[in-house]
DNA sequence: GCATAAAATGAATGCATGTCCATAAATTTG
DNA sequence: CAAATTTATGGACATGCATTCATTTTATGC
């Protein structure tokens, strides 16, 4: 009838009927679940910040990505920015859940909290090539765009508190003048270091070392704690006690 | 003859005849002067990614921002990502200019020039609404456009020197066990507690505070080297002679 | 004061964009 | 197995985009 009568010969070109078994590896196969047809424009939104950029991830860019029709954007989403938005959240919720993963496998002193956040900011999981791309494209676009600039912050202040209360402790048993204060310039310091840490390997990748950073940072720790730091990291915590009690 | 008779229409309207004297204030007068005109186009360039973001910034924006005439982008600029370049170059200009008269001014002394590059790094001049969305909205983009990658690094080679080479006297002054390796650490790490400061500028602005920021870095750096540093900056410079002879 | 060059204009072009929607296939339900 | 529902498609549309260029205005040289 009309020039679309092709769906089908395009169907049968480049999809499979089933679910469960594909056999052309050319395209993938049908679907037919909604939230991974969401998932999959969500990954090829970030796939095409990453290759392409941001102000290059259009429409067409990412449902080429995601193996789609042009039409999923709005199926699943109420529009382009919707599914920026909700790319920018996907990122926060991975970059956090990978870090509680690592808290909880961590020990529970001060040190080692510390240390772990630390080396797990630093990581590779964490930070690499494409995690880093993301995130400075979503912040270069967070003032013109508020709904991503909610998610635009690795350090939210369920962070900050934990790293707080971390410098706090070991502020305390240091017996420090105003320990609170210094353990509030610690917790802005230390996470101002792993933005800048952040910022060094978008700039400098190849130059960037991950042990070098945390080196870094460790160094300023133990002269602000000496007896809870060393170039290593929280070894204080290895090897001697270190609660004032 | 044909539509477009109204130009001169244009010109009566919107424009006078001379150079020197305008009269009605309602648009800019004619210019003819090549270099006004570009500047022109790069300033309304860096309000529009203010105003409305790096991906929302357009030739027709950045005109209407510039009260000028769409051709003149493509007489002056061979496109619009030359545009952008220029737009970035200039702002690295700014930036180095700016940091360079305040080190004219300032003290020759490795704490006070470390005091001059930080207070200037997060001075009002430097580090404002206007440039911070700037800087980022130019990193956003630069790992998709390698000559903007080219100018959206504030901390080059000639700062990182300068720098490296402060806290070298200063280690060196302090008879550190490997004083250069301190040095090098001191200079990555100040960097980089600068970089995370204006992150939290950008992500923060509201709790963001000048005094804060400067304070932190000064607490780092008067744990690693408490003869040359106090919480207020380089004070050790002023009340006591530091260096060993 | 005329000729020449420089500066500036904005309509026109073609292409890319985000969104909509009529259609169709796959799946589920009754 | 038919009806209803969910999942998916891609052509069509209006709008906006970067770029081009014939034309006009202003300035300069002679």
């Amino acid at each position: 009838m009309d020039g679309r009568s092709d769906h089908s010969n395009y169907r049968a070109d480049n999809k499979v009927n089933s679910t469960q078994n594909l056999q052309s590896g050319d395209r993938q196969p049908r679907r037919y679940s909604s939230e991974e047809s969401r998932r999959l424009l969500i990954e090829a939104t970030l796939d095409s910040i990453v290759e392409v950029g941001f102000s290059s991830t259009s429409v067409s860019e990412i449902v080429t990505r995601a193996n789609l029709s042009r039409g999923m954007v709005h199926l699943y989403f109420d529009n382009k920015d919707a599914l920026l938005v909700a790319a920018a959240r996907h990122s926060a919720e991975v970059y956090y859940g990978t870090l509680s993963e690592q808290l909880e496998t961590a020990g529970s002193s001060p040190q080692e909290i510390l240390e772990t956040i630390i080396l797990g900011d630093l990581g590779e999981e964490l930070l690499n090539e494409r995690t880093i791309k993301i995130w400075f494209a979503f912040r270069g676009e967070a003032h013109a765009n508020g709904a991503i600039a909610q998610y635009s912050d690795t350090r939210d202040d369920y962070l900050r508190d934990l790293i707080f209360k971390a410098f706090a402790e070991i502020a305390a048993a240091q017996k420090m003048s105003e320990p609170e204060k210094v353990a509030r310039d610690a917790t802005h310091g230390t996470l101002a270091l792993l933005e800048g840490m952040w910022t060094d390997y978008l700039l400098h990748h190849d130059s960037f070392s991950r042990a070098s950073a945390a080196r870094i940072i460790f160094r300023f720790l133990s002269a602000l704690f000496p007896r809870h730091f060393n170039l290593d990291g929280a070894s204080a915590a290895k090897n001697q006690p270190c609660t004032s009690s």
